[in-house]
DNA sequence: AAGTATACGACTCCTGGAGTCCGACTTACA
DNA sequence: TGTAAGTCGGACTCCAGGAGTCGTATACTT
């Protein structure tokens, strides 16, 4: 079915993969007093002076504490367990709605078109709440255990349980 | 926060959005034998040349018909309660993922940075659960009665049970 | 045969994501 | 106290891809 494009839609922006990126090796290295966003990038070969942007804005909401000077660089601000993927995304690429009409206080300018976009609006909740219940620490225990698989579970009320990662079927 | 642009990311494109506002008018419409992408593009003040583009597609993966010649226009082909939102949005616009590296097989190019977004596959599982769980039927019954709203309940492994729709603030 | 609709490729427009560059400022250390 | 190494942040370019249009071929109804 692609048709030329390989897959994309519905993505999370690059920059926000890369601020989740650096905020799970600051948080695997806490003995560090500051980390240098040159150094983060080139542990994971991404650009450098476009993630010192990102942590310029984890920087700015208070996730991330900058240290300038000689040696300075970028250090967790906050408990990593009490930091969700939501806001750092958020903090990022600002508020994130399904819906393309939606303005900060859900207007919309189609008054026919919205009633089907209220629907769409509870799943655009859905999201942020399962984004919310993911923090900057379980991105660090994954890879040895597998916690944040099991801990997201979707229950609709048919009695219909599915876990998220058993897709039924992709078409 | 928002810098110029007032809000968007991670959003749904226009054409899904107008791909199931069309189902949605043809499924309040089960008398009509087909109406035109015109007409319904009348009904929402969306452009007709680009929804009947968008009704093609969904003519081919067999969710409406098309009827040529005078008279023509889409009917539904499937019950709107056997059609998801998400094969409407992977028939419109491919397969949806959050991460920006990931290939149909889950391919990534940088080692590191992979361990990162595992998790975040599942949530890219889960958001295609929920889609999977709303029908276009809910799409028309939603505006009288709030079912779809109740339909969806996300609840985490630690006990906590999030009702879809109520944020616990945003941000 | 005429009129009306779909079918579909090719095309333009333009927003916004991705990334770069550079100057200003700040701090550690010799 | 000077300098290297870092952050800070605006301005800029590049370009993929979403949004929409146009034109023509085709198919069907009356």
């Amino acid at each position: 079915m692609p048709p030329s494009a390989d897959f994309p839609m519905l993505r999370l922006t690059k920059k926000a993969d890369y601020g989740l990126m650096a905020l799970k090796y600051l948080a695997e290295h806490p003995e560090a007093t500051a980390l240098s966003a040159k150094d983060i990038a080139e542990a994971y070969h991404i650009p450098a002076q476009l993630l010192a942007k990102i942590l310029q804005r984890l920087a700015k909401v208070g996730i991330v504490k900058s240290h300038a000077g000689m040696n300075g660089g970028y250090s967790l601000l906050k408990d990593p367990r009490r930091v969700s993927a939501f806001e750092v995304i958020f903090a990022i690429d600002g508020p994130l709605f399904i819906t393309s009409c939606f303005t900060h206080e859900g207007n919309c300018d189609l008054t026919n078109s919205c009633t089907i976009k209220e629907p769409l609006a509870r799943v655009n909740e859905t999201i942020s709440n399962v984004l919310k219940n993911i923090h900057i620490s379980d991105l660090v225990e994954e890879g040895r255990s597998r916690t944040v698989r099991e801990l997201i579970t979707i229950r609709t009320t048919s009695g219909q349980k599915v876990l998220a990662g058993e897709a039924t079927g992709t078409n």
